[in-house]
DNA sequence: CGGAGAATTTAGATCGATCTAATAATTATG
DNA sequence: CATAATTATTAGATCGATCTAAATTCTCCG
């Protein structure tokens, strides 16, 4: 039972093979009357389109990489649909890999992708990511997009969020809302990402001219277990508690406000808390949650347009994307029961 | 700045284009000294192996791919995972594809990965898959294995947990712990697994001899949103309300667990609860969320080990692993404050 | 009816690797 | 030292498609 060639279409169909990978590309060169002849002796040999034969012929691929580091995170998971979906949409499959932040791991994986053919690699670079590959890449020719993360001293195509501004409207509105000990919870500083939020974080206190406790800075694995630890050491100790927090992101968040729920305190109410991603999740806590919108999905879809524009002009000139972000006010971070002024 | 290829290769060596393909393939036959002359030109070169031409010549491939439904419930992306590694280290690249439950796509997405010329699938079928289409799969010669869902009406390689089984353990020990009232709650009935589960915790009841009020049976779409509805229905009414619940899956207990804290309810002492999956994040909830372990990572290595068999022996008759699950005691559902006597 | 021009079709080379079967180089053996 | 046996290497065909350039068939018109 080997498999069906275009060769035994074209003797089923009584024409060359030449003819027959016309059909097959929807030439408007052949003739309708044989058009019809092909296409008829595909259905009856049950003939599947050999796309790896024509690729390596046409030296090219309709193949796409993506590479990320932690697929439990549903905001990665978010934006690997966006990018799928769009790939899709312009005829590409997209093979994900994820790293789980180890660079050999990385190394092997995109090693792999080019082995493979991939078109282009889509990389949420994975922490300790050094210039020196990404260089390595690029004169290697590859097609190279990173999303949400830059890796200094290097100028690649990126699509990423302004996590600054994210971070700096989620505090002030904490502020706006009376709140003084705010605290910033989750994330690790060697992360590109948590350094920009917790900047944002940090504009944002020293903007209201408040004075800046690095105590209320907690830095804490990315996890609900991480996000549920920071939460402890910031209502607990010497010093004056907080009342509010930015988190990290979402799935810290998500540990907060288990965490509050555990010692009988009630989000929005008694301490307030903002995520930041907005995954979808986030809308279907009790209460609802509010986030940092930096819409994963869209993202994506840039991250595959930035990609497919690499790909079909090499020499482009790199671009950065940067997104702004959107505060989505729900229910834990008071704002319903303020006091004060709110403005959103 | 063309791509090098084995030519270059052999050129700079001063071999032939056989003798560096012995090299490639770490072939014995080849002399250590001219292997190192191959070796160094592959390093000055920049050689990247081409698998997808050598995958044509050997009429085989080393990537397989995956097709699941929604990459959002964290069961599957632990399920992928599992099975990413366990490919990965037979020498696979796995495609993953999601198909939030549409046969369509289903289909579409089945057909690119065959034309991409994946080794073999491993589906999750999607809702609605009939038995026909997998026939189609089995005499077009690819290798399948379903995970988790088994088709009606088709015999193929399954791996699966014993979704009745770990459904009557769960609801026996809820009965131990002295409920009367124990809801069944989430999923759709025209999923096979919610319906295996459902018929598990039915026998739990009638096991035990209690009368089963079906109004205690709440079908509600899986997501953290169906799983708060769910429990609101069982919570209010004209009905007396429920004690505690099994949900269908982890994701509903999350939300019935959201809904419960929205309420000023405490997760194990005024109600308890009971997830299925047991992943990962079930262990940092707060408490700690009692579960079915289903453990998605095995289950994933046993796709990934069927699969191969499968590949490399096709005419191997197809074999259906049930995996037994264990109930995770943890602090949900109240076992450690139970004042009748618990058996686990 | 003959030939220009357009519309179709096709043979043969090619993509980058592997395979087969044969050859060349080396070592062992009588 | 000749020859057999081993060990290394290689030319040429091949996988299943596409591409190029040329050949064939069909139209149309003077």
């Amino acid at each position: 039972m080997t498999r069906v060639t275009i060769m035994d279409l074209a003797a089923e169909a009584g024409v060359s093979r030449a003819t027959v990978s016309l059909v097959l590309r929807e030439s408007p060169l052949v003739k309708e009357e044989t058009r019809l002849r092909v296409k008829s002796a595909i259905k009856n040999l049950g003939y599947v389109y050999n796309r790896v034969a024509a690729n390596l012929r046409q030296r090219s691929s309709q193949m796409a990489a993506m590479i990320i580091n932690d697929l439990t995170n549903p905001f990665y998971t978010e934006l690997a649909v966006g990018i799928q979906e769009a790939m899709e949409e312009q005829g590409y499959v997209t093979l994900v890999a994820s790293t789980n932040e180890v660079v050999s791991r990385q190394r092997k994986v995109t090693d792999a992708m080019r082995e493979h053919g991939a078109a282009g690699l889509i990389i949420a670079p994975a922490k300790g990511t050094e210039a020196s590959y990404l260089q390595e890449l690029e004169t290697a020719g590859v097609p190279v997009v990173l999303v949400m993360r830059r890796v200094p001293g290097h100028d690649a195509n990126l699509v990423a969020p302004d996590n600054v501004l994210g971070a700096r409207l989620a505090t002030e509105h904490l502020l706006d809302l009376g709140h003084r000990r705010v605290a910033f919870l989750g994330g690790l500083p060697d992360m590109v990402v948590q350094r920009d939020r917790e900047a944002g974080y940090r504009r944002a206190i020293a903007g209201r001219g408040l004075p800046l406790d690095e105590q209320l800075i907690v830095h804490a694995p990315v996890g609900r277990q991480g996000g549920a630890d920071a939460l402890g050491r910031v209502l607990v100790g010497p010093n004056e508690p907080a009342t509010a927090a930015l988190c990290f992101n979402d799935v810290v968040a998500f540990g907060a406000l288990a965490a509050l729920g555990g010692r009988g305190l009630s989000p929005g109410r008694d301490f307030a808390v903002i995520g930041f991603d907005d995954v979808a999740e986030a809308a279907s806590t009790i209460p609802p949650m509010t986030s940092v919108a930096v819409r994963p999905n869209e993202l994506g879809h840039a991250a595959a347009r930035a990609l497919l524009r690499q790909v079909r002009n090499p020499t482009a000139a790199p671009e950065q994307e940067i997104f702004a972000p959107r505060l989505i006010v729900r229910g834990t971070c008071g704002a319903a029961n303020a006091t004060a002024g709110v403005n959103v």
